[in-house]
DNA sequence: TAACTGCTCTTTTTT
DNA sequence: AGAGCAGTTA
């Protein structure tokens, strides 16, 4: 019974027998998370006879959560996993929130609202607090707002606590959306966090079941946590006190979500006798790749020191790809994955490419093109993201949830009904005078005194969602969305309109009815239009992978998080970018820990690549090459055609004197612009110092922040006042001095 | 009401 | 460079 126990080094088998109170897991990348958490499960039903329904694992990804549930059937029996609460935090608090959610006035049907719902009602609380989108942008107030959330602050405390303009403004924004959230019956990403302990708060005892049930708590990537999660997690576990947390302090990226790292610094302040156990033997990456990873992350200061050990060879050296541009670079990366194929055998699934920002993937999809090397992009716009999967969605939605307003909006009038900006606006002074929903409005809109070209617009809207839900009532999600197909024409409609662009929404209208088709196969009873949406609005193109493609894998360093390839090529490791940006120490430490979880993906290889020049926003940039490349030791670092970093440095000292990697990038319009400008003679040269006022024949006037360097290579960072930050080779840029 | 046009802002990362 | 938006026109 214990033979599958075997296939564990000692800590891991310590940490899986550990089954009674607070436990935390030290783990390493590499080092065997997901196994540990999993043999865990398994250990727990086959050999303490735990009931499954009593297991809670929490994760992060729909992605991680599968994996999970897929290996404890492989390491029990298939079907095992049945009645395990395995699920991201956001799918299994919606699913405590979907039982018990009435007892704090919601009701069962709540929509789910993702980002671009919410900014939407974010524009709108905005518009009706007269506060213009143009003295604070939207995106601040979500950010704002969505931090203030997940670190529990409600709106009240907010405003109390909000010292700037922005978080003044975003505390009252932040009133009003909560309340139209509440309208709306909706709850918004962070509200699934944290109305679990507003529910708990005033319904103890929906906790005390909660409690009773789930006996054993696991969480994974324990370091990306915000408080809101914490919280849960700690209340949901008072009463037996197993919780089991495993993460990497080194692997903390989510800062900026909100993520708090003390959760994982502090375990044991909460859990005094919490037992700890570190994962330090790295088995998946060879001994030159953990050594690069080791002498990146030991620059950051905050951090629980642990050195990785290696299991496997030490490997080849890391290559550095420098290219031109940004094509450039996605060129040699396509190069080097066909050679690598061609000559090493390596199989295209083998290979993944990550960038630090979305953007970057553009070319490098363009380029895979090209070269007919087949590719996936994880997350770039996701399928329900589509507007055409969005607008069917939104009927759906609107189906269970009339007060849905977002819904509604997107489908008054989507097929053309006429019914516009103008007659909405009517509607809801409408519904306002009468103090019902909009939809209430639509319904009666016969006593409104509209037009009947309206009210006869209106009421055919109406017949479409009765006879939606007529049919949802004891109808399959296929069903209904047969019917609404049908009732809209909204596949015909596209395909009529026979355009490439139209024909591949219909594709994906297609898809989504495929998708539905499946979904009722598998949950034959009714009622469970409520779970496929839910599935939808959690779900995200990151989860999928199909094994059984052969595919390069294109995605984000975030997205790459808890996953392994033979080889990795890291892209766009320049300044400004891969770091992003570095105005706090503490943000160039989570940058760092960023390229670190990027490096520790690998098992064989590592590409290290930059471009000397790269466009974004529209321009060309000249960038250098980033820090963390130098933070590798240089003897474990070779170019494509085999040369030794350290031995190129050394031959560059000798020749021109050490030049340390400095920041920031200078425009190509300043350096093209001196080539017809001419450059000052060396002598004239004027001397610059923080604070000079300077003139810039493109970017006009501006102030001197700091200077770097001197002679040929002096260059000044400057903050003009039309033109943003900018940093300029003196020899290049033509300044001029303001007295 | 809907289509068109020029304008702004974008780019962090995800559930 | 490109998407999305507001404002304007048919």
């Amino acid at each position: 019974m214990t033979d599958f126990l075997n296939d564990l080094n000692e800590v891991q088998r310590n940490a899986v027998i550990a089954t009674t109170g607070p436990v935390m897991v030290l783990a390493g990348a590499g080092s065997g998370k997901t196994r540990v958490i999993t043999y865990r499960i398994a250990y727990l039903i086959r050999n303490e006879g735990v009931s499954p329904q009593n297991i809670l694992a929490l994760t992060f990804t729909n992605k991680a959560a599968g994996e999970m549930r897929h290996r404890v059937d492989t390491l029990l029996h298939q079907g095992s996993s049945r009645g395990l609460w395995i699920g991201t935090f956001h799918s299994i608090f919606a699913r405590i929130l979907r039982n018990s959610i009435d007892l704090i006035g919601y009701d069962k049907n709540f929509s789910i609202f993702d980002s671009e719902d919410s900014k939407s009602l974010i524009r709108q609380s905005m518009a009706e607090l007269n506060i213009s989108v143009e003295s604070v942008p939207v995106n601040t107030v979500q950010g704002l707002i969505s931090r203030a959330k997940n670190s529990f602050i409600l709106p009240s405390e907010f405003h109390r606590n909000a010292s700037d303009y922005n978080q003044q403004k975003a505390s009252q924004i932040y009133e009003l959306y909560a309340r139209k959230l509440k309208e709306n019956n909706a709850l918004d990403f962070d509200d699934l966090l944290i109305k679990p302990l507003e529910l708990f708060n005033a319904h103890p005892e929906v906790l005390q079941e909660l409690q009773e049930t789930f006996r054993y708590i696991m969480i994974d990537e324990y370091q990306d946590t915000n408080r809101a999660q914490y919280l849960v997690a700690k209340m949901l576990g008072a009463k037996h006190r197993n919780i089991f947390v495993v993460g990497d302090d080194a692997q903390s990226i989510y800062s900026w979500r909100g993520a708090d790292i003390s959760n994982i610094l502090n375990f044991q302040d909460d859990y005094h006798d919490a037992l700890t156990f570190k994962l330090v033997e790295n088995y998946r990456s060879t001994g030159n790749i953990l050594k690069a990873a080791n002498n990146v992350i030991s620059c950051n200061l905050r951090q629980i020191k642990k050195e990785l050990i290696s299991h496997r060879n030490e490997g080849e050296p890391l290559t550095l790809i420098e290219a031109y541009n940004e094509r450039n670079e996605a060129e040699r990366v396509g190069e080097q994955i066909r050679n690598l194929r061609l000559k090493q055998g390596f199989e295209f699934r083998s290979f993944a490419v990550f960038y630090r920002t979305n953007a970057q993937s553009r070319v490098l999809e363009d380029v895979m093109r090209q070269h007919k090397i087949p590719y996936k992009i994880f997350g770039s716009v996701s399928f329900y993201k589509r507007k055409e999967i969005k607008d069917a969605v939104a009927y759906l939605r609107f189906i269970l949830n009339d007060r849905d307003g977002e819904s509604l909006l997107r489908i008054i009038n989507f097929p053309p009904r006429k019914i516009g900006d103008v007659s909405i606006a009517k509607l809801r002074e409408f519904a306002e005078d009468r103090q019902i929903s909009l939809y209430e409005a639509i319904l009666h809109s016969g006593e409104g005194g509209f037009q009947p070209r309206l009210v006869n617009a209106l009421s055919s809207f109406s017949a479409v969602i009765e006879t939606l839900r007529k049919v949802a009532v004891d109808g399959t999600v296929y069903e209904v969305l047969t019917e609404l197909f049908t009732l809209t024409s909204i596949p015909l409609l596209l395909q009529t309109e026979n355009t490439p662009e139209s024909l591949v929404r219909y594709e994906n209208l297609q898809e989504l009815l495929s998708m539905a088709r499946d979904f009722s196969d598998h949950n034959p009873d009714t009622g469970s239009l409520g779970d496929f949406l839910e599935n939808i609005s959690l779900a995200s193109d990151y989860d999928e992978t199909q094994e059984s493609d052969n595919y390069v894998s294109l995605m984000t360093v975030h997205a790459a998080k808890g996953l392994e390839f033979p080889v990795v090529f890291i892209t766009g490791l320049e300044e400004r970018l891969f770091p992003l940006h570095c105005y706090e120490p503490e943000e160039l430490e989570e940058e760092r820990r960023l390229f670190y979880v990027a490096m520790t993906r690998a098992q064989e290889k590592i590409f290290l690549s930059w471009a000397q020049s790269r466009y974004q926003y529209g321009q060309q940039h000249h960038c250098l090459r980033s820090m963390f490349i130098g933070e590798i030791d240089a003897s474990i670092v070779q170019t494509e055609s085999g040369n030794f970093l350290s031995d190129r440095q050394a031959k560059e000292k000798v020749a021109s004197g050490f030049s340390s990697p400095s920041r920031g990038y200078q425009s190509k319009t300043a350096t093209s612009s001196s080539a017809v400008a001419g450059v000052l003679p060396k002598s004239s040269q004027p001397a610059f110092r923080e604070g000079t006022m300077v003139h810039h024949a493109v970017f006009g006037p501006g102030v001197v922040l700091d200077v770097q360097g001197s002679g040929a290579k002096q260059k000044v960072r400057i903050t003009f006042r039309n033109a943003g930050e900018k940093t300029l080779m003196v020899q290049y840029a033509n300044l001029r001095i303001q007295q």
